[in-house]
DNA sequence: CTTGTTGAAATGTCCGACATTTATTAATGT
DNA sequence: ACATTAATAAATGTCGGACATTTCAACAAG
């Protein structure tokens, strides 16, 4: 796969009428990650120029070269003086990087295997942590999951979308946060992009406006929490399982993922 | 906690006789992460001033804000223009950021309650880990397997340390490989220094001369394959528990953390 | 055919100046 | 005397240009 196409929409120097041309490194970042996370780049590809780049953005050589420095710093980008700069192949972009997730979020043509392996990925960790979660679990905990949960319940009443989203994703947070462990904790901050990314695109699958499958969903995440709340690992474990494996079926991307989450060991 | 004598020892001018003055980029940023991470400042210490680490390590303002750049992304530092530059409390550090997990490689005199909470997570993921391998596993990880082990087994008739540690590190990293999932992967890339620190630290501990005992690990270690070979995921699960719990009986650090690992569900 | 040289092109580095943000201090008005 | 505002200092952020270094390709000499 040549550059040519990648070139073409990088290096234009016109930009698009409804994405000014972004002005802050961040937004550089963002936008160049975009394209490789988009799929526009095949592996070993040569990336534009820094010139050409500075050109792009209208932005100094120092602006873009930090951008790209967050870009290598993912392990998207590699450069080698006198050589250029290419794109790495999926395999060594680190999906954990704090720079990753956030522009995973901001992204909603995104490659769908990688989709499909960080999807993979939470539905095997999650269940477990909810596992962790009732073995560990405080007041303080069992009182955040609340009040998330709460949150969902309220919004569901009214349409606003957006607000149950941002419970739904604050209650799978809490989830993490209640194993009381540092790295557990943060992995579900990295993993919050994604798992955002998730909710909107299951409430934008058919049946949202269906009462009575919002209900169900509801259902299921009242029972991983009351499972906590009762110190039952396997339960939580079971229950989360279910939560993800509906969301899935929302999607369309469930059965081709037998290795995990039905069987009990 | 001030910072004054962080500040002593990272401002001074006399470059310490047995370790030269970093000078590449990122040489600066190891040395730096290393004086955060020994515990040298306190949450919220304001780190030295840009002109004054240009002095310290004899390099343009370029590097040094390259270097402290690295500390930004992984949560180590915040910088906020007109105030200064603090360092951030522990809970907000990026354990599993890539940059953290070298920089945590190259030192020794880690703080101990950060390495607690690195092993607590493996001790949790790894026999979990090891249970997907056991459904997932094929030929090729198997041979990969055997190969670390086979390097581990002949490098225990030397008496060479250092070839052991670094199959018995490729042995735990083909487990996380064997999942055939992108970021369990990298999770076990990244948890690869602390996994090596790990074995070297249990290495230095007294029973490394006694036969039987370093006979016995390998036997657990064997046991954890030929359960991922037979695909048995709950022996696979027990027998990594073992090992992980070894380690921990020969470090000293078990007892305290009886959340997890013994519990069957 | 191999080897060495030259040159272009890309990234890496340094430097100096200025912009911007923040906190402190001084000045001023009521 | 106190609160508000203005000036100042100190730190990081940004820019532009020059130069250094690495890599690759073309080319000439042996």
């Amino acid at each position: 796969m040549t550059d040519s196409l990648a070139a073409a929409s990088l290096a234009t120097d016109s930009a698009s009428a409804d994405d000014a041309t972004p002005r802050s490194m961040e937004a550089i970042a963002t936008c160049m990650a975009r394209e490789i996370l988009a799929g526009s780049f095949g592996p070993g590809d040569s990336f534009p120029r820094e010139l050409d780049l500075c050109q792009r953005f209208d932005a100094s050589r120092n602006r873009v070269r930090n951008a790209l420095a967050q870009l290598v710093s993912a392990g998207l980008l590699e450069r080698t003086a006198g050589r250029g700069t290419i794109v790495r192949e999926m395999s060594e972009w680190q999906l954990l990087d704090p720079l990753m997730s956030h522009w995973v979020s901001s992204l909603d043509g995104i490659n769908p295997d990688l989709m499909r392996e960080i999807y993979a990925f939470r539905l095997s960790v999650e269940p477990y942590v909810s596992a962790l979660a009732a073995m560990k679990a405080n007041a303080q905990d069992l009182a955040r999951l609340e009040r998330a949960f709460e949150g969902m319940v309220n919004s569901a009443n009214d349409s606003s979308r957006e607000a149950h989203a941002e419970h739904d994703v604050a209650f799978h947070e809490a989830i993490y946060h209640a194993t009381h462990n540092l790295v557990w904790t943060q992995l579900g901050s990295l993993l919050r992009p994604s798992i955002s990314q998730l909710i909107h695109s299951t409430q934008q699958s058919a049946q949202q406006h269906d009462h009575s499958h919002h209900r169900a969903s509801l259902d299921r995440h009242r029972a991983v929490m009351e499972a906590i709340r009762l110190r039952q690992p396997e339960m939580a474990r079971t229950c989360a399982e279910r939560v993800l494996e509906t969301a899935a079926r929302d999607l369309g991307f469930s059965p081709d993922h037998p290795q995990l989450g039905h069987r009990r060991f």
